[in-house]
Formats: C-alpha cells, sequence, structure tokens
RNA sequence: UGCCCGAUAGUAUAAAGGUAGUACAACGGUUUUUGGUACCGUUUGUCUAGGUUCGAAUCCUGGUCGGGCAACCA
C-alpha cells in the first residue's frame, strides 16, 4: 500500500537529488533534546526520519541535542533511546552534540578569525534593546568593533572560566538591519557554569542551538536535515555558517508538526502536568507520550500506521484523536485475544441449570485471526456476573438484550430466557432469573432458535476480580492551546475512572504484561504496570465502536 | 500593519495545466454467536477577486484568513 500512495514533498526533494546524482547516500538524523519524554509529535518526526532512510537506503543518526545543560538529563537520554526502539527503530550512531563541544569551540575562533564574531559584554536587556523589531531594524553594539585579537582574547577568557554568567556573549557579525532578526548578529556562545549531564564540568560555555545544529549536521555529513516549522527562519542562518565555516552544506528542510485533539504537545506543558501531579507521571496513560500511549496499551504497529497516515505537509494540522483510536483498534482486532469481563456487574441465576454444576466450554480466542488465534477452556455454572447495562427492566425499542421475557445468547454458551429478576428497595435491579435452553449450547446448537443478542458474562463461582481502569481525553477542549487563559483550566476531571472490582475470566490470572486482549462488546485492554499476582489492574487502551450507544445519543 | 510560511469535504492528505481522488469522521444498509470486525452505499471540498490559457486546485497579480519571527531555549 505504502508504494501507491504518492510522495510527500520531503519524499519528491530525496529521490530529486537521488536521482540527479547530488547524493550517493541518504543521511538523516533524529535529533531530540534530552529534556523530557517523547511525544507523538516526536514519532512523526521519528517515523519520517528513519522511515526515509529505510525507504531509500542510507541511515539515520541519533543525535542528542545536548547544549543547554541546565535542562538536560541522562534521565531523558534513557527514556528516549528506549521509546524509539520500542517505535521498532534503529539507529547508525548515538551521537551527542556534546561531542562536538570542541571543534564548534574551533569553528567559533574561527569565525572570530575571519572577523566575523565578537564578544559582546552588553547586558540581556541592552543586547535585546538594540536587537530592534521585526518591524525596526536593529543598532550596532558597542563591542561591535573589537579587533580580533581582542575577541580572541576574550574568548579564550570565556572559555577558562574568567567571567560570571551572563558577563558576556560571543555574537556572529552579520546584520543587525536584517530583515530576519536571527541574522542581527546572533549570540552563539553563552556562559553557563552549570554541569553538563555528559561533558561534567569542562565546558562553562555553551554554543546556543543555531551554532550547534547546522555544524553538527554538517559533521555528520547529513543530507537531509529535516525540522519543523518553526525554524524556517533559522535556515539562513543554518545556511550562513555552513558557508562562512565552508563545512559539509547540509540542507535544512522543514514540514508541519504534529497537533493532536484534545491534548498538548509542548514539552514544557507536558512536564508542568507531570510536575504539579495532575497525571501520575511521563508514563501516565492519558499523557501524548510515547511511554504513555505504551502504558495504555498502544502498539508500535499503530503508531506507525498512524504516523504514516497523517501524512506530511507543510500546513499547519490538527488530526483527530479518532485516527489515532482507530489505527489502534485495526491492529488489534487482529491479534488481541478475546476473553469476558464484566465491568459493571449484576447476578444472573439459571434457575434450571443443576446447582453445584460446573460444565468447561471452549472458546476461540481471537475469530480474525488466521488460526482463531487458538482456544481456551471458560468455566460455566448456574451463577454468573452479566453487565448491569445488558439487562432492561422495560426494553427500549430494537434491544436486543436481556428484558423480562427476552432470550440472548451467553457467548460461548447458551442461550437463556429472562423468566424474572428482583429489586432492593431503592428499585435497583439486584438479580435476574433465567432459565437455558439445554440443546443451545455453542458450537452444537440444536434447538434452532435464533437471538438477536449476544452478551458476555462471567461464572461468579469461578470470576477472579481485578482493577480496571479506564481513560479518556485529557482535555474537554480540541485544542487547549488555542483556549483563553491557561491550558490548564481545560483538564477534563473525568479523564480517568477506576473500576475498583471487576470480574474476569480465570484464563486472565496469567495476563501477560505484553499482550493485549479485548473484553468482548467492551474494548481493548492491557495489564498496567501497577499490577501485582494479587491485585490484577488493567487499562483500557481504546473502547470497541459502539453504533447501539450512538444510536442512542 | 515589515518579512517569511501556508490555505482542497468536519479532519487530514493526493491530483506536477486536462474526469477533484483516498483515508478517518458522520449517516444509511448487508453479514455476524462481539450492536465488534468485514463489506456496500450516501452526504460534504479547491479562501476570494481579477489575469494568462482551448482548458487553472495547479501559473501570475491583488486581497482575505491562519501560523511564525523581537529566549544568554531547542
Amino acid at each position: 500500500m505504502s508504494e501507491e500512495r504518492s510522495l510527500n514533498f520531503i519524499e519528491e526533494i530525496i529521490e530529486n537529488d537521488l536521482n540527479s546524482g547530488k547524493y550517493e547516500t541518504l543521511i538523516t538524523r533524529f535529533p531530540p533534546e534530552p529534556n523530557g519524554y517523547l511525544h507523538i509529535g516526536h514519532a512523526k518526526a521519528i517515523c519520517l526520519n528513519f522511515g526515509l532512510t529505510k525507504k531509500y537506503g542510507g541511515y539515520t543518526n541519533l543525535r542528542f541535542d545536548d547544549t543547554n545543560p541546565v535542562t538536560e538529563k541522562t534521565e531523558y537520554v534513557d527514556s528516549q533511546q528506549a521509546d524509539i526502539k520500542w517505535l521498532g527503530f534503529q539507529w547508525k550512531n548515538e551521537l551527542y552534540t556534546s561531542d562536538y563541544f570542541d571543534t564548534l569551540y574551533d569553528f567559533a575562533v574561527t569565525l572570530i578569525e575571519k572577523g566575523l564574531a565578537y564578544v559582546d559584554h552588553g547586558s540581556a536587556e541592552e543586547i535585546a534593546e538594540l536587537k530592534g523589531t521585526p518591524t525596526e531594524p536593529g543598532k550596532d553594539s558597542p563591542y561591535r568593533l573589537r579587533s580580533i585579537q581582542e575577541n580572541l582574547d576574550l574568548f579564550s577568557q570565556m572559555k577558562n572560566g574568567d567571567f560570571e554568567d551572563g558577563a558576556c556573549i560571543l555574537r556572529a557579525k552579520i546584520d543587525m538591519a536584517s530583515v530576519n532578526m536571527l541574522m542581527r548578529d546572533p549570540i552563539i556562545y553563552r556562559i553557563k557554569h552549570a554541569e553538563h549531564h555528559r561533558t561534567g564540568n569542562k565546558w562553562c560555555i555553551y554554543p546556543m542551538y543555531d551554532f550547534a545544529h547546522g555544524q553538527s549536521d554538517s559533521i555528520e555529513t547529513i543530507t537531509h536535515s529535516i525540522c519543523t516549522l518553526e525554524y524556517v527562519a533559522h535556515r539562513e542562518l543554518y545556511d550562513w555558517f555552513i558557508e562562512k565555516l565552508e563545512i559539509f552544506p547540509s540542507k535544512q528542510y522543514e514540514f508541519a508538526r504534529l497537533n493532536l485533539s484534545y491534548t498538548v504537545m509542548s514539552k514544557r506543558k507536558l512536564l508542568q502536568l507531570v510536575n504539579e501531579g495532575i497525571v501520575s507521571g511521563w508514563d501516565d496513560p492519558r499523557m501524548p507520550t510515547i511511554s504513555g500511549l505504551r502504558r495504555r496499551g498502544y502498539t508500535p504497529e499503530s503508531i506507525r500506521e498512524f504516523c504514516e497516515r497523517i501524512g506530511i505537509a507543510k500546513r499547519e494540522n490538527l488530526i483527530e484523536l479518532s485516527l489515532l483510536e482507530f489505527c489502534v483498534r485495526e491492529h488489534l482486532n487482529k491479534t488481541a485475544t478475546r476473553v469476558m469481563a464484566v465491568l459493571d456487574p449484576i447476578k444472573l441465576v439459571i434457575t434450571n441449570y443443576p446447582e453445584g454444576k460446573d460444565e468447561i466450554l471452549i472458546g476461540e480466542n481471537n475469530p480474525e485471526a488466521e488460526d482463531k488465534g487458538g482456544t481456551r477452556e471458560i468455566p460455566f455454572s448456574n451463577e454468573l456476573w452479566i453487565e448491569r447495562e445488558d439487562f432492561m427492566e422495560e426494553p427500549a425499542k430494537k434491544w436486543f438484550r436481556l428484558a423480562p421475557g427476552a432470550t440472548v445468547r451467553l457467548k460461548h454458551a447458551y442461550i437463556v430466557k429472562c423468566e424474572d429478576f428482583k429489586k432492593d428497595a431503592d428499585g435497583q435491579v439486584t438479580e435476574i432469573y433465567c432459565t437455558y435452553i439445554p440443546e443451545s449450547k455453542s458450537g452444537e446448537d440444536t434447538s434452532g432458535i435464533n437471538v438477536k443478542g449476544t452478551i458476555h458474562w462471567v461464572s461468579s463461582k469461578h470470576a477472579k476480580s481485578a482493577e480496571i481502569r479506564t481513560y479518556d481525553r485529557l482535555f474537554t477542549v480540541e485544542s487547549p492551546d488555542s483556549e483563553e487563559g491557561d491550558f490548564k483550566d481545560y483538564i477534563n476531571a473525568e479523564s480517568m475512572n477506576v473500576i475498583e472490582k471487576a470480574y474476569i475470566e480465570p484464563y486472565l490470572v496469567n495476563a501477560d504484561k505484553d499482550s493485549r486482549y479485548q473484553f468482548i462488546r467492551k474494548g481493548y485492554y492491557c495489564v498496567d504496570k501497577d499490577a501485582t499476582p494479587d491485585h490484577l489492574v488493567f487499562n483500557r487502551t481504546v473502547s470497541l465502536k459502539d453504533a447501539w450507544a450512538k444510536s442512542n445519543k
């Protein structure tokens, strides 16, 4: 199917470059800053960069863009690597911008020697003041005319730790009147007496993004440096440094980042949700992080498929969450083992089934799998738990489930007829009484009876209990970012619902932490990391589509 | 009121001057021992005004709308 898909604009550029002989090998990179966990937006970039070299040959480097020691941590490096691998991609080289600090320093010296960089002792405020605005040109700094030798000495002193943080900076000397703010003598090195997660205290000056990224690309001979739209304006600077430094000309291309409805995607905001305890952590199943989606039960296949379907273009977009949900349902439908679980139990007694009798029924594990996924044993008895919502005292029109006098099929078991029910003082139905039809047993039905509805159940005597966590969108509005006020004003208070005690088939006591299950008629679920042998915990990944619920809205 | 990027069904994304297509969503139906799945069908679109052309979503010009650009962040 991918061979039928038309090319996106980046693929077109690459095919042209390859066909024209401009490059023999495609080299891309994925360059996260290790200051947070990766999210579904990064997955789009990962699938793009790694997918391109998978498709056209060549390779992709993983490069941690670690030029700001204050926000970066090894914890993030580790989680990011784990997430990329989990998504199914393998980088060629594991690299760090900090590996290039010596080279980058030399590049800066080269620039100074060429008269293209100078040390500025202005304060942050003074420099901002002289920078101008998008509509007004900036003014030259009083330090702009320093001699090359003076700049060389000063920069060396910066490196040696002779200055406090913020005392001065190194700037490229370009054009304070440029219409592009980034070309108005951008800062390329600043002083930060901070310990770096990899270089420790070796450095007290660190390059800025613009003076690190393009050069790192160049050092690695990245042919196509793909980034998001907010870097469009940086491209001019990117090219300028490469030109002045006379190094390998990597080229930058920009695509539109992913926005997903009912969530936020900025690392700053996600960090806030974590730090303020609004979610349980970066891997909270409601988070759009890779680790959150993984814990929620999403599969790498479904995320890759999602990234394939959303496409690559340059226009701002807001992808509907329903597409992500479609992708995971599509994959899980083919792969998940079907089991029965009753989330909101009500007792059903089969009055003509011998009390104390047990029967082992056989259920296929997955009707969608070629081999039906094998089978499992399901114990049956005269007392069952069924879903409260599957019984209606006064049935609605087109109601196919249980109601007084109605018949339904118990999945994998018998047809039963509702004869009576009992209510408590509050009018709550407490028990339902049915008779079963012995010759209607699943697979050997000779009753000739046809029923409209099939419901799931669990034998009460054999049932095990489990905690089940049901999730909903984290925000109440499609685009919390574009809403008035603080994005946290739009947190969905009902984004997580915990069912302390649901009943599950005994088969599930051995539930595999890495497997996903379909709770028949309910949704797809996986075992949460909080589960213990004594206390099973399941997360709902996504519900099944529910035409009945929809038609009754 | 400067510069840059963008604008195709509800949401995304194709169509490289020649039939506006695909997916998700929505709606209707068939099948079904999951009101699931599968399958079939329906609705909905080229921001606008000019121009070039036999012919424009596509090229040109103006406008409108959306996004970006003034961190010692990336």
